[in-house]
DNA sequence: ATCCAGGATCTCC
DNA sequence: GGAGATCATGGA
């Protein structure tokens, strides 16, 4: 990947596995707005890292503004994955899978982004039960109530200590509904210390979960978010309804199965990869829900 | 109006 | 340890 910085533009030419439409719009993030999209270029304006971020992408070229060479490096190349080679990836998750196959050709630009774990901690518990839209407005409002104001219209999310001013009442004014006791659980255990969001705190995957899992209101799916848009790691494989339903009708002949066969036939299929291999199925699979209508 | 949403919890068996 | 009701809120 090259790279270059014009005043506060850092313009990028050569990249692979980039659409900046469907990395955003697969469900994993909710902090962003769609600018334009036409024929020419699609802009997107993304809020993270106490950041405002505008991503224009062209045909021959990726800018980011506004932008300096440091913050690109520090914090975009990360956040982004750019290091990582995706086609190495859909290769792999190709091979014998006709219907990975069609996932990843319907979205070839996905890449999962490695966000702030405290955001994707409070974010996925909003998540519950919820639709995206008014997951993203929600997380707005809460923004707005609690965190930095960035630009004019622009709000970070809140840090931990800006939390601490969070009440039951005050959550409930953000839309939050009965998730709001559920924060509210997080922010304690986070700030006292009883539940650690530091990708270096554990040795295993499984001993992070075991953490997350004490938080009333994270279970099983909410703490998998949490593992990989939040800790990176790859080889978890949250399983929401979508996921149930794709999973259901292509890997199980349409036969209704435990979480835990589907469980574990993502490991055996898609092993370390499996992470990837659920944004693809689940973006296809919110795409098309009249497929699974009966 | 009734149903349901990137679920988790509580209750009851 | 599985099945069912419940939890706010708002859009279809």
């Amino acid at each position: 990947m090259k790279y270059e910085t014009i005043d506060d533009i850092v313009i990028v030419r050569e990249w692979n596995s980039f659409e900046i439409d469907q990395i955003l719009e697969c469900g994993q993030c909710f902090r962003f707005e769609k600018i334009e999209t036409d024929n020419d270029v699609k802009t997107y304006e993304i809020i993270a890292f106490e950041r405002v971020l505008n991503v224009r992408q062209y045909a021959d070229r990726i800018e980011f503004s506004p932008c300096n060479k440091q913050d690109f490096e520090n914090i975009w190349i990360d956040y982004f994955d750019l290091k990582r080679d995706y086609e190495i990836i859909k290769n792999v998750l190709y091979e014998n899978d006709i219907v990975m196959r069609d996932a990843i050709e319907f979205a070839r630009g996905i890449r999962i982004l490695n966000q702030d774990i405290f955001e994707v901690l409070i974010s996925f518990i909003i998540s519950q039960n919820n639709r995206i839209p008014q997951i993203k407005k929600v997380i707005k409002n809460i923004s707005m109530k609690y965190g930095s104001k960035i630009t004019d219209n622009a709000y970070a999310f809140p840090t931990l200590t800006q939390f601490e001013k969070a009440t039951d009442a005050g959550l409930r004014e953000c839309k939050t509904g009965f998730r709001s006791k559920y924060i509210l659980d997080a922010l304690e255990k986070v700030d006292s210390g009883q539940v650690i969001l530091d990708k270096n705190a554990f040795s295993t995957a499984d001993e992070i979960k075991e953490n997350l899992l004490q938080i009333k209101g994270v279970g099983n799916k909410v703490a998998d978010c949490v593992l990989l848009f939040g800790f990176s790691r790859h080889e978890y494989f949250p399983t929401d309804v979508w996921i149930k339903r794709i999973m259901t009708k292509f890997y199980f002949n349409n036969k209704e199965t435990s979480q835990d066969n589907i469980q574990k036939l993502a490991n055996s299929r898609f092993g370390e990869y499996a992470g990837f291999a659920q944004q693809y199925l689940f973006n296809y699979a919110i795409q098309f829900p009249e497929l699974f209508k009966n």
